[in-house]
DNA sequence: CACATGATCGCCT
DNA sequence: GGCGATCATGTGG
Protein backbone atom coordinates (compact mmCIF):
# COMPACT_ATOMS: atom_id res chain seq x y z
CA UNK A 1 0.00 0.00 0.00
CA UNK A 2 1.78 2.75 -1.23
CA UNK A 3 0.85 6.17 -0.43
CA UNK A 4 0.91 7.65 -4.28
CA UNK A 5 -2.14 9.47 -3.96
CA UNK A 6 -1.83 13.18 -4.66
CA UNK A 7 -3.18 15.60 -2.13
CA UNK A 8 -1.36 18.40 -1.76
CA UNK A 9 -0.89 19.61 -5.09
CA UNK A 10 2.86 19.99 -6.96
CA UNK A 11 5.99 19.69 -5.15
CA UNK A 12 8.03 23.59 -5.30
CA UNK A 13 11.30 23.47 -6.84
CA UNK A 14 13.91 22.28 -4.62
CA UNK A 15 15.96 25.56 -4.58
CA UNK A 16 13.67 26.91 -2.95
CA UNK A 17 14.56 25.30 0.14
CA UNK A 18 14.43 27.87 3.21
CA UNK A 19 13.90 28.25 7.26
CA UNK A 20 10.90 30.74 7.98
CA UNK A 21 12.27 30.32 11.64
CA UNK A 22 15.96 31.07 11.35
CA UNK A 23 15.19 34.43 9.52
CA UNK A 24 12.50 35.55 12.50
CA UNK A 25 9.92 36.12 10.19
CA UNK A 26 6.65 37.78 11.43
CA UNK A 27 3.39 37.20 9.52
CA UNK A 28 1.50 40.20 7.82
CA UNK A 29 -1.59 40.68 10.37
CA UNK A 30 -5.05 40.77 9.27
CA UNK A 31 -5.45 43.89 9.36
CA UNK A 32 -2.64 44.63 6.42
CA UNK A 33 -4.18 42.89 4.17
CA UNK A 34 -7.72 44.81 4.75
CA UNK A 35 -6.08 48.28 3.84
CA UNK A 36 -5.91 49.75 0.15
CA UNK A 37 -4.23 47.66 -2.35
CA UNK A 38 -2.49 49.67 -4.36
CA UNK A 39 -0.38 50.52 -1.03
CA UNK A 40 -0.46 46.80 -0.21
CA UNK A 41 0.84 45.99 -3.69
CA UNK A 42 3.63 47.91 -2.93
CA UNK A 43 4.30 47.00 0.45
CA UNK A 44 4.75 42.80 -0.71
CA UNK A 45 7.92 43.75 -2.32
CA UNK A 46 10.36 41.80 -0.43
CA UNK A 47 7.85 39.83 1.83
CA UNK A 48 8.53 36.25 1.69
CA UNK A 49 5.93 34.02 0.55
CA UNK A 50 6.44 30.11 1.80
CA UNK A 51 4.98 27.00 0.89
CA UNK A 52 5.54 23.88 3.12
CA UNK A 53 5.60 20.28 1.34
CA UNK A 54 6.01 16.99 2.75
CA UNK A 55 7.39 19.04 6.29
CA UNK A 56 9.76 21.49 4.55
CA UNK A 57 9.57 24.82 3.58
CA UNK A 58 10.25 26.40 0.62
CA UNK A 59 9.95 30.07 -0.49
CA UNK A 60 11.05 33.37 -2.02
CA UNK A 61 10.85 36.98 -2.35
CA UNK A 62 7.96 38.40 -4.01
CA UNK A 63 10.07 41.36 -6.99
CA UNK A 64 6.72 42.57 -8.70
CA UNK A 65 2.84 42.87 -7.63
CA UNK A 66 -0.18 44.40 -9.77
CA UNK A 67 -3.22 45.67 -8.23
CA UNK A 68 -6.37 44.41 -9.30
CA UNK A 69 -9.25 46.88 -8.20
CA UNK A 70 -12.24 45.17 -8.07
CA UNK A 71 -15.73 46.36 -9.42
CA UNK A 72 -14.03 49.67 -11.51
CA UNK A 73 -11.30 47.54 -12.93
CA UNK A 74 -11.77 46.33 -16.25
CA UNK A 75 -8.92 44.41 -16.11
CA UNK A 76 -10.36 42.30 -12.78
CA UNK A 77 -12.08 39.37 -12.47
CA UNK A 78 -14.41 41.36 -10.07
CA UNK A 79 -15.00 43.68 -12.86
CA UNK A 80 -18.46 44.82 -12.55
CA UNK A 81 -19.07 43.01 -9.30
CA UNK A 82 -19.07 39.72 -11.15
CA UNK A 83 -19.28 37.13 -8.42
CA UNK A 84 -18.94 32.89 -9.89
CA UNK A 85 -17.67 29.92 -8.06
CA UNK A 86 -14.17 30.61 -9.54
CA UNK A 87 -13.66 34.30 -8.16
CA UNK A 88 -15.29 33.60 -4.87
CA UNK A 89 -11.99 34.07 -3.01
CA UNK A 90 -11.84 37.56 -4.18
CA UNK A 91 -14.85 38.55 -1.90
CA UNK A 92 -13.11 36.68 0.95
CA UNK A 93 -11.42 38.75 3.72
CA UNK A 94 -8.01 40.40 2.49
CA UNK A 95 -5.56 37.75 3.58
CA UNK A 96 -6.63 34.83 1.78
CA UNK A 97 -5.42 33.56 -1.93
CA UNK A 98 -7.20 33.48 -5.29
CA UNK A 99 -5.44 31.06 -7.61
CA UNK A 100 -6.60 30.31 -11.06
CA UNK A 101 -5.60 28.80 -14.21
CA UNK A 102 -5.11 30.66 -17.34
CA UNK A 103 -4.34 29.37 -21.02
CA UNK A 104 -5.53 26.00 -19.93
CA UNK A 105 -2.01 25.17 -18.35
CA UNK A 106 -0.54 28.04 -16.01
CA UNK A 107 -1.59 29.23 -12.41
CA UNK A 108 -1.68 33.12 -11.54
CA UNK A 109 -1.38 33.41 -7.59
CA UNK A 110 -3.19 36.47 -5.92
CA UNK A 111 -2.97 37.62 -2.60
CA UNK A 112 -6.96 39.03 -1.99
CA UNK A 113 -7.03 42.49 -0.08
CA UNK A 114 -10.01 44.28 1.75
CA UNK A 115 -12.45 43.80 4.04
CA UNK A 116 -14.77 40.37 3.12
CA UNK A 117 -17.17 41.65 -0.04
CA UNK A 118 -14.95 43.89 -1.34
CA UNK A 119 -12.99 41.78 -4.47
CA UNK A 120 -9.80 43.32 -4.65
CA UNK A 121 -6.23 41.53 -5.34
CA UNK A 122 -2.66 41.66 -5.27
CA UNK A 123 -1.52 39.47 -8.56
CA UNK A 124 2.13 38.13 -7.57
CA UNK A 125 4.19 38.73 -10.69
CA UNK A 126 7.41 37.37 -9.99
CA UNK A 127 10.10 36.48 -7.36
CA UNK A 128 13.39 35.63 -6.54
CA UNK A 129 14.39 32.34 -4.44
CA UNK A 130 16.99 32.06 -1.86
CA UNK A 131 20.54 32.24 -2.63
CA UNK A 132 21.25 29.70 -5.03
CA UNK A 133 18.28 29.39 -6.89
CA UNK A 134 17.85 29.73 -10.54
CA UNK A 135 17.52 33.74 -11.10
CA UNK A 136 14.37 33.57 -13.65
CA UNK A 137 12.95 30.53 -12.29
CA UNK A 138 10.02 32.67 -10.55
CA UNK A 139 9.88 35.06 -13.38
CA UNK A 140 6.45 35.71 -14.81
CA UNK A 141 3.22 34.57 -12.44
CA UNK A 142 2.84 31.43 -13.85
CA UNK A 143 6.30 30.81 -13.26
CA UNK A 144 6.24 31.70 -9.87
CA UNK A 145 3.13 29.85 -8.87
CA UNK A 146 4.85 26.75 -11.13
CA UNK A 147 8.26 26.97 -8.51
CA UNK A 148 6.61 27.29 -5.54
CA UNK A 149 3.96 24.41 -5.99
CA UNK A 150 1.01 26.81 -5.87
CA UNK A 151 -2.13 25.34 -7.73
CA UNK A 152 -5.78 26.82 -8.10
CA UNK A 153 -6.19 23.52 -5.36
CA UNK A 154 -4.70 26.58 -2.64
CA UNK A 155 -7.73 29.15 -4.14
CA UNK A 156 -9.50 30.13 -1.40
CA UNK A 157 -6.66 29.39 1.43
CA UNK A 158 -6.28 31.58 4.45
CA UNK A 159 -2.41 32.69 4.76
CA UNK A 160 -3.41 33.58 8.44
CA UNK A 161 -4.85 30.16 9.64
CA UNK A 162 -1.08 28.51 10.17
CA UNK A 163 -1.46 26.43 7.27
CA UNK A 164 1.23 25.22 4.64
CA UNK A 165 0.63 28.77 2.69
CA UNK A 166 2.42 31.66 4.64
CA UNK A 167 3.14 35.19 3.91
CA UNK A 168 6.06 37.10 5.63
CA UNK A 169 6.46 40.90 6.00
CA UNK A 170 10.53 41.30 5.03
CA UNK A 171 10.70 44.96 5.82
CA UNK A 172 9.94 47.88 3.32
CA UNK A 173 11.68 47.04 0.09
CA UNK A 174 13.11 49.25 -2.21
CA UNK A 175 10.60 49.83 -5.20
CA UNK A 176 10.14 51.11 -8.61
CA UNK A 177 7.04 52.25 -10.09
CA UNK A 178 5.85 50.12 -13.16
CA UNK A 179 3.20 51.49 -15.70
CA UNK A 180 0.55 49.48 -16.20
CA UNK A 181 0.93 47.43 -19.27
CA UNK A 182 -2.72 47.39 -19.76
CA UNK A 183 -3.38 49.83 -22.50
CA UNK A 184 -6.16 50.99 -25.06
CA UNK A 185 -9.05 50.16 -22.32
CA UNK A 186 -10.52 52.07 -19.54
CA UNK A 187 -9.11 50.19 -17.36
CA UNK A 188 -8.63 51.27 -13.50
CA UNK A 189 -5.05 53.47 -12.88
CA UNK A 190 -4.24 53.38 -16.66
CA UNK A 191 -6.74 56.09 -17.40
CA UNK A 192 -6.88 57.77 -14.05
CA UNK A 193 -2.79 58.15 -14.21
CA UNK A 194 -1.89 56.32 -10.98
CA UNK A 195 0.24 53.30 -11.15
CA UNK A 196 -0.97 49.61 -10.47
CA UNK A 197 2.44 47.53 -11.62
CA UNK A 198 5.52 47.52 -9.01
CA UNK A 199 8.63 46.06 -8.65
CA UNK A 200 11.56 45.58 -6.51
CA UNK A 201 14.56 47.86 -8.02
CA UNK A 202 17.51 45.76 -9.14
CA UNK A 203 15.57 42.68 -9.19
CA UNK A 204 16.86 40.01 -12.05
CA UNK A 205 13.52 38.17 -12.04
CA UNK A 206 10.97 40.78 -13.59
CA UNK A 207 8.72 39.39 -15.69
CA UNK A 208 8.56 42.11 -18.57
CA UNK A 209 7.88 43.78 -20.53
CA UNK A 210 8.66 46.75 -18.25
CA UNK A 211 12.30 47.28 -17.60
CA UNK A 212 14.14 49.36 -15.38
CA UNK A 213 16.73 51.96 -16.82
CA UNK A 214 19.29 53.46 -14.91
CA UNK A 215 17.03 56.39 -13.95
CA UNK A 216 14.55 53.90 -12.28
CA UNK A 217 12.09 54.03 -14.56
CA UNK A 218 10.30 51.92 -16.74
CA UNK A 219 10.75 51.17 -20.28
CA UNK A 220 7.85 50.26 -22.38
C1' DC B 1 -25.45 22.38 -25.00
C1' DA B 2 -21.88 25.00 -28.09
C1' DC B 3 -18.23 27.91 -28.47
C1' DA B 4 -14.91 31.84 -27.65
C1' DT B 5 -11.51 33.33 -24.72
C1' DG B 6 -7.69 34.21 -21.42
C1' DA B 7 -4.03 38.60 -15.29
C1' DT B 8 1.17 33.24 -19.97
C1' DC B 9 5.22 31.03 -21.61
C1' DG B 10 8.68 29.34 -24.59
C1' DC B 11 9.99 28.27 -29.03
C1' DC B 12 10.23 29.81 -33.85
C1' DT B 13 11.69 33.02 -37.56
C1' DG C 1 7.88 40.03 -33.18
C1' DG C 2 4.68 35.93 -34.00
C1' DC C 3 2.36 31.81 -32.76
C1' DG C 4 0.67 27.47 -30.66
C1' DA C 5 -0.34 24.88 -26.50
C1' DT C 6 -4.58 23.45 -23.85
C1' DC C 7 -8.88 23.61 -20.93
C1' DA C 8 -11.82 25.77 -17.14
C1' DT C 9 -14.82 29.26 -17.25
C1' DG C 10 -18.28 32.49 -18.79
C1' DT C 11 -21.72 33.70 -21.82
C1' DG C 12 -25.41 32.99 -24.93
C1' DG C 13 -28.95 30.06 -27.47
Amino acid sequence: MNRSVRICGPAPHPSLRFDPDALGLAEFPRGFYRGDTVRIARRLLGAWLAHRHDGCWYGARIVETEAYLGRGDAAAHSRGGRRTPRVEPMYMDGGHLYVFLVYGMHHCTNVVTRPEGIAEAVLLRAAEGPAGAPARLLAGPANLSRGLGITALASGTDLLAAGDLRLFDNGAACAGIGRSRRIGVDYAGEAAGWPLRFFARGSAALSGPARLNRTGQTTP
